[in-house]
RNA sequence: GGGGAGUUACCAGAGUGGCCAAAUGGGGUAGACUGUAAAUCUAUUGGCGAUGCCUUCGGUGGUUCGAAUCCAUCACUCCCCA
């Protein structure tokens, strides 16, 4: 995998690049659309790639290996075959999971034990059997298997958590290392740098996986509780230490102004699931703020759900719109899913445009200005 | 024509003397959602000058300190038999 700096932004860290991978080009900055059982929930393939322009999905390890299984990805020739993308796909190695399934798992030196949340069986994640799943779902980029601390922890349990994701971290690299990908095209492992809401442990994380000399770098345990602004400083606190010709990759963030300000702070990759589960619970982002298009106002506004929008679902009218939601027909659902993944795409390649022009400063507090309005 | 059951808030439907402005569900309105246990969840849904007051449980008139609840009567709906 190779990483190419493009651009660099004035008065910001801002930074454009093009990162290849066995499936493709992916310019930088990048939105990832989040496709967690296989399927970015509601989306056709065709609409992804031809009408929303995304470049890179995500899939989830941990929910491909209790459904449908392993064995079948494999039998499958890997998740591309199975769900007939052929772009990049990221998965995300269930670390976080772990994290949110909350008391229905157990942390130990060797991993993580927790029961299926769908029969309740036991089952436990370890940083090689990771490796292994990630090897046979086959994805371009694979991650770390880490521990994502929530945004209130204190100092002691934080520093404690950083240290086991390093030494789970040492065992995913070995484990890795020791293995081949089983299709045919190169896998990158990207580290996760965690370390809570403390300065001196981002940065220790920081060194840390730098030694690694990774193919890129992931920033997690944000957006998980904790305020915007300690996001946006330990964003910063991370990119200052980073090495400047690799990638970076913020999990799990965000809203669309919190893309931009991080993109701002040197980040140049991003994946969230507020596009389509917020779209499929009624919220539309759009360059002139955000709408809640279950409300009353909208129940006889026939204009375009956006006018300025690129996909051609934003042609739907937003009384159409409110009534397919209101009356929870699934068409509303994919539709307005459809339509914020459009915007988040439309949102990061018109920012890379703007670093590439040396206009991004000034066009982002205009936009973060207007992306902060309820409609 | 005879016998029986019923009428409760936007709808359906509990409640059968005080703890009832009235359960529950639906619908309505608003909010939340950040590496997806989410096509989910939460709040609110008679009026108001609002830790209280006013009007409401088919209509009217009673009984009672007190009635959606008991009695009388009228209206309407449904079921069974002719």
């Amino acid at each position: 995998m190779n990483f190419e700096l493009t651009a660099i932004s004035d008065n910001s860290r801002a930074r454009a690049g093009i990162l290849t991978t066995g499936h493709g080009k992916i310019e930088t900055p990048i939105f990832m659309p989040v496709g967690t059982a296989g399927s970015v929930k509601g989306i056709h393939t065709r609409d992804l790639k031809e009408d929303i322009h995304a470049q890179i999905i995500l899939g989830n390890t941990y929910h491909l290996y209790l459904r449908p299984g392993i064995e079948i990805i494999e039998k499958a020739g890997g998740l591309h075959k199975f769900n007939r993308w052929d772009k990049p796909i990221l998965t995300d190695s269930g670390g976080f999971q772990v994290f949110s399934l909350g008391d229905i798992r157990k942390l130990s030196e060797e991993g993580a034990r927790f029961q299926s949340h769908i029969d309740g069986s036991y089952h436990m994640f370890t940083p090689e059997n990771v490796i292994d799943i990630q090897r046979s779902i086959g994805a371009d980029i694979i991650m770390a298997f880490d521990e994502c601390t929530p945004g209130n922890a204190d100092f002691d349990y934080a520093k404690k958590s950083l240290e086991l994701t390093q030494r789970w971290l040492e065992r995913c690299f070995v484990q890795f290392r020791n293995t081949q990908p089983k299709y045919g095209y190169e896998q990158s492992l990207f580290p996760i740098i965690q370390g809570n809401t403390f300065p001196e442990l981002r940065r220790l994380a920081v060194s840390h996986v730098k030694t690694f000399d990774a193919d890129g770098y992931a920033i997690g345990g944000l957006s998980v509780g904790e305020p915007e602004q300690v996001m946006y400083e330990m964003t910063e606190v991370v990119t200052a230490d980073l090495p400047p010709n690799k990638p970076r990759y913020l999990m799990g963030v965000g809203t669309p102004v919190n893309i931009l300000e991080a993109i701002d702070r040197g980040i140049d990759m991003f994946d969230c699931v507020m596009p389509t589960r917020n779209g499929r619970n009624g919220m539309l982002f759009t360059s002139e703020g955000t709408i809640n298009i279950r409300n009353q106002k909208w129940e006889n506004d026939h204009s375009p759900i956006d006018e300025n929008g690129t996909s051609y679902v934003d042609q739907y009218s937003k009384a159409y719109l409110r009534h397919l939601i209101v009356s929870k027909e699934m068409l509303g659902a994919q539709i307005a899913s459809q339509h914020n993944l459009a915007f988040y795409l439309w949102l990061v390649k018109t920012a890379r445009q703007k670093i590439i022009n040396g206009e991004f400063v000034g066009w982002k507090r205009e936009m973060v200005e207007k992306l902060n309005r309820r409609l």
